[in-house]
DNA sequence: TGATTTTACATCGTATACGAAGTAATCGAG
DNA sequence: CTCGATTACTTCGTATACGATGTAAAATCA
């Protein structure tokens, strides 16, 4: 009982092809959920990960989330300038960068796993047997294509960053 | 036995992150097979879709591939003057533009398909257990990321396309 | 038929993502 | 101790990918 005969031509059949389509479909179901907000899907695998793991270097985070750090690099600067993360200079190694998540980075991802957890219980997949990872992850993706996830908002927490923030510019 | 919890914080539990690292690591599994001959993975599901179900409109192609059809604009009209498909508009409506894939296309396909297979089996997934979702995908991912992908090779095809082309300068 | 709406693509701006190459700090051999 | 490797991150160029918007053809309505 193969999965995935190479042979067959067939794109249904593939597990890159059901991996691509349904990565672009959580990614648009997450772009839907978090518009306007900054948030994007890939920010909220990096707050997971430091949520879950503590603070990290890059190149940790970089296995941690699967992505090279030169993807990294530019995404941790915006979400440092966005006030989720900070980014130190370890002092016993200068090369190193500790990333760590903020106060405000905690509240953002509470919120983002609640709009998501809502946003996936919407989706109904009851009736989806999880044994079957082809037929799984279409249905997923079917799903997650029909579906108007709720939307994160998160402007009061900004602002009350914001104040933060000026109230102790020492930094 | 709940696949996905939602209010589960750990990223290795859920199907978003397992679609999302498989993905990639199929990307980068692909990118080192198909390096230096200007194919890519998303030209390949292309392909694969055109040659499974025939000419097709860029709606056609979009919904078949799952990726949208301003993604498709730019990546059919660089396959296109790669000379593995046609654009055509269609004469009864004129806002259509009917993809095909070309006899260089279907080789350079067939080539593909065949690095590709391979490839997959030499990642010897045969103690995988496929009636796992999450944890599958995970160990297909880890043998992609270990995997040293055969490369294809199309620079004779590109040659015998370019003589053709030479001949019949005639479109 | 002429105006309006819809449809099918294309373009634009932004956000990942990668490999390759660059840079600065640390390590290690001699 | 010093200078060439190695390491950790950053920068650069290129390739998707998306939503929003633009444009022209077709369909629909008045």
């Amino acid at each position: 009982m193969k999965n995935e005969p190479p042979n067959d031509p067939r794109l249904d059949t593939l597990l890159c092809f059901s991996a691509y389509a349904l990565n672009r479909a959580f990614g648009r179901f997450y772009q839907a959920a978090f518009s306007e907000t900054g948030m994007t899907y890939p920010k909220f695998v990096i707050l997971m990960a430091l949520d879950e793991a503590g603070p990290m270097t890059v190149s940790e985070l970089s296995s941690k989330a699967g992505v090279e750090s030169n993807t990294l690099s530019p995404l941790l600067k915006k979400m440092a300038g966005f006030g989720i993360l900070t980014r130190t200079r370890a002092k016993q190694d200068e090369r190193r960068v500790l990333i760590d998540i903020t106060e405000f980075g905690t509240q953002v991802l509470t919120r983002a796993r609640r709009v998501v957890a809502e946003g996936y219980e919407a989706l109904d997949l009851d009736d989806a047997n999880p044994n079957e990872p082809l037929s799984y992850m279409e249905k997923v993706r079917c799903a997650l294509e029909l579906a108007q996830p709720p939307k994160l908002i998160i402007d009061d927490l900004k602002e009350a960053q914001e104040a933060v923030q000026a109230n102790k510019p020492k930094q």
